[in-house]
DNA sequence: CCACTCATTTTTTTT
DNA sequence: AAATGAGTGG
């Protein structure tokens, strides 16, 4: 037995890790080595129990959480055994698990095997065209609010003939939700929830198909199991029914996808499922200094129904928490911008050892800019960073029509990209045709390109038909290339026949930035040259915003310090960072207002909050600010009523706790007035001048973002740090660090 | 049919 | 403040 698998464990772990068959329970506080059991639990099941890889199935919440196992397990298991007992296990996230599952058993269901799955965005437009078909008002009855609720029937694993109707909204949603399944399945589309309830349902009505998988995974193992919703909890006792071998990871305290329907009970419930399982509790951290740790306990111990911990550590007392308040929500950014520049300056931290976690993605702008002000580089997790935006879905809409000629939604989504004279009244006509020949407009379309005036469909659109016809041909193009060719010169040729570089290129610097996106997503085809377009969509359908962050294998690059993350608190779940600021800790922000009535969502605001602090190991900050600017006017808010649950002598307070009237009144002037704020932050290097600056005033200079522009000043600090104040003729002023901006000096 | 203007609206968190 | 949506003129 390779010594390293066990030998760095605390005996709880070990005990997990070696734990005999059957079901267990580890409950892992925060830092307490979570992912270190899991990955060493397979390890083990591997090698020391001669489990093939084949027999087992690991479930994560996240793409990036699979991905992180699978290199340790990787790296833990011996040289002669080969790496594909890794690669046959079933490793991954539940929605990734379930989409594998149901494309090798589709002959069971209403969808072929290379079904398309419909992330938020496409979910909201179908369920908007379904209000319309059946003349609903879409202003009472909203498509997200419709949504949200058939998204919870699924969650509950509940069919649109389950739901119970007591009254007339109930009536609505079942209607919408019936004709909404009506509509994926002819679109040979599935949607996030689908996967998990058509799985578990799968499982549940055709035991042969359950049997044959149960035989098959004769260890099931399972991370954050806090957040697994009944869909999910159904599928892993499914999937275990057999061997009844489970092993599963969670902390009721980190439960925090409530909306999502996971219930942090089924960790009592899997108590009493598995009557005798083995309960293994991890306590010692080794991530966070013990203040950081009892301030955590203050916050989270006011929860009732949990199970109760104790978390040590051997990491020493530590610093105190700083709290700090600021006037408003600029000064509260341009207080961590102030801060991190600061430790940069003086060098004893570096740009990625600091994270920024905040409630709402909204909160991230003013940060964002701020750091920009700076100079501090950033990396910005989630949110709509790549995969939401416009020209990605543009193209990824183009694939998906190519893979599936009856997805109507991408149909509907790109058939007037760039404008080809294709409107509502031509699109209701192919709509209305479709409808005649029992087809999908997508076949019309695909029949008019290929016969022309051969086609049935040509006198049927009148003077539409051509432009119609074009678009047919250039699809059925794609769709033969599909098979001719590589991902890469598929994506090439949609580019080209369909005019789109030059539609969104229109060489502005915005125009620049969303052919740059197109470009990324060129350079992530690449990686599915073998896979195929199949499995590249399922991938981006697939991705979270989490897997935006680097595994921890990929290094920072070499040049760069890294980068400050900024990211919600959701998203930090799993990680870990020295420093770490948790910004808006008001009343209505955090907790956030939509949680006040209910005593479950506010406990789970305070999970949330738990969440965040766990993840710094040195230093945590928690700041707020009085007043925010909200839809355009101000907002004034209390103090979190989380602050008060931590003891002061764990604290040190900065900034202004009550601002005098003057200060008010003199931040208004500052602050209020429209136009660039002349008193935005600029870091302030200490004034120790050494002689011998590598840029001088008069110099012309030009940097990758701003261009051209004329150097006024510039001044190295004591540790050696250049700052030059530039004039540049593109956007002015500009204060900045010599070894980040990468001036090149023309003359 | 499309591009532009004006009015209206923003539900926290995400696979 | 910004982004979407409806309505209008070309």
């Amino acid at each position: 037995m390779p010594e390293a698998l066990l030998d760095d464990l605390n005996p709880q772990q070990r005990r997990a890790v070696t734990a005999g068959d059957g079901q267990v329970l580890v409950l892992a506080g925060p830092g307490s080595g979570k992912t270190r059991v899991l990955t060493r639990r397979l390890a083990y099941l591997i090698t020391e129990r001669n489990i093939p890889g084949y027999g087992i199935i690991a479930v994560t919440f996240t793409n990036r959480a699979a991905r992180v196992m699978e290199e340790r397990v990787k790296d833990l298991i011996p040289n002669p055994l080969p790496e594909y007992q890794v690669d046959s296990i079933w490793l991954g996230t539940f929605h990734a698990m379930c989409a594998r599952l149901l494309r090798r058993e589709s002959n069971y269901l209403p969808y072929k095997s290379n079904f398309v799955i419909f992330d938020s965005d496409d979910q909201e437009s179908l369920i908007k065209r379904a209000i319309r078909e059946l003349n609903i008002d879409d202003k009472t009855h909203r498509p997200g609010a419709i949504h949200a609720s058939i998204s919870a029937a699924k969650n509950d694993l509940l069919l649109p003939e389950d739901m119970p109707v007591r009254t007339y909204r109930d009536e609505v949603v079942k209607r919408v939700y019936t004709r909404y399944q009506q509509m994926l399945a002819a679109n040979n589309a599935v949607d996030f929830d689908d996967l998990l309830m058509v799985a578990t349902r799968l499982l549940q009505e055709q035991p042969g198909v359950a049997e044959r998988y149960a035989r098959r995974f004769q260890h099931v193992l399972v991370d954050e199991f806090q957040d697994t919703n009944l869909a999910q909890y159904e599928l892993l006792k499914q999937l275990c029914s057999y061997h009844k071998n489970i092993f599963v990871v969670g902390d009721e305290d980190q439960s925090i996808y409530r909306w999502r329907g996971a219930d942090y009970r089924n960790v009592q419930r899997f108590e009493s499922d598995f009557k005798g399982c083995e309960v293994i509790l991890l306590e010692q951290n080794y991530r966070s200094t013990q203040n950081v740790l009892d301030a955590a306990r203050q916050v989270i111990d006011r929860n009732r129904n949990r199970t109760p911990k104790h978390l040590f550590t051997a990491r020493g007392t530590g610093g105190k928490l700083v709290q700090y308040t600021a006037v408003d929500d600029l000064a509260e950014a341009a207080y961590v911008v102030d801060t991190i520049t600061q430790y940069l300056s003086s060098g004893r931290a570096k740009a990625s050892d600091f994270a920024v976690m905040y409630r709402t993605n909204a909160q991230s702008r003013l940060i964002e800019e701020a750091m920009m002000h700076a100079r501090l580089p950033y990396r910005l997790v989630g949110a709509l960073r790549f995969y939401g935006r416009r020209e990605v879905k543009d193209m990824i809409a183009f694939l998906r029509l190519v893979e599936n000629p009856s997805d109507e939604v991408s149909l509907l989504r790109v058939i007037g990209v760039p404008p080809r004279g294709i409107g509502e009244k031509t699109i209701t006509a192919l709509q209305s045709a479709a409808f005649r020949a029992g087809s999908s407009m997508g076949e019309v379309l695909l029949d008019l390109g290929r016969r022309g005036e051969d086609s049935p469909h040509w006198a049927e659109m009148g003077r539409s038909a051509p432009v119609l016809a074009d678009f047919g041909a250039m699809l059925s193009d794609w769709v033969a290339l599909r098979e001719q060719t590589s991902l890469v010169n598929l994506f090439d040729r949609i580019i080209n026949d369909s005019g789109y570089e030059k539609y969104i290129n229109d060489q502005t610097e915005e125009g620049n930035d969303r052919w740059d996106n197109i470009q990324e997503l060129r350079r992530l085809a690449y990686d599915y040259l073998e896979k195929g377009l199949t499995e590249f969509l399922q991938n981006l359908a697939l991705v979270s915003d989490q897997d935006t962050l680097p595994a921890e294998s990929d290094q920072p690059s070499k040049a760069q310090q890294g980068a400050v993350t900024l990211l919600t608190l959701h998203a930090a779940k799993g990680l870990e960072f020295n420093q770490v600021f948790i910004l808006g800790l008001d009343e209505g922000l955090l907790p956030h207002s939509r949680s006040r009535d209910d005593p479950e969502e506010m406990a789970e605001e305070r999970r949330l909050f738990y969440v965040g602090m766990t993840r710094a190991k040195n230093q945590l900050y928690l700041v707020r600010s009085e007043r925010r600017s909200n839809y355009g006017s101000w907002e004034y808010s209390e103090p979190s009523r989380f602050l008060a649950d931590i003891d002061e002598n764990l604290v040190i307070s900065q900034g202004k706790r009550t601002s005098s009237r003057r200060e008010t009144l003199f931040s208004d002037m500052r602050w209020s007035t429209t136009g660039v704020s002349t008193t935005n932050y600029k870091p302030q290097p200490r004034k120790v001048e050494l002689p011998d600056t590598k840029y001088k005033p008069g110099m012309r200079v030009r940097s990758a973002a701003w261009g051209e522009g004329l150097v006024l000043e510039s001044k190295v600090d004591s540790d050696g740090e250049e700052t030059v104040d530039v004039h540049f003729e593109s956007v002015g002023f500009k204060r900045v660090l010599a070894s980040l901006a990468n001036l090149v000096i023309i003359q």
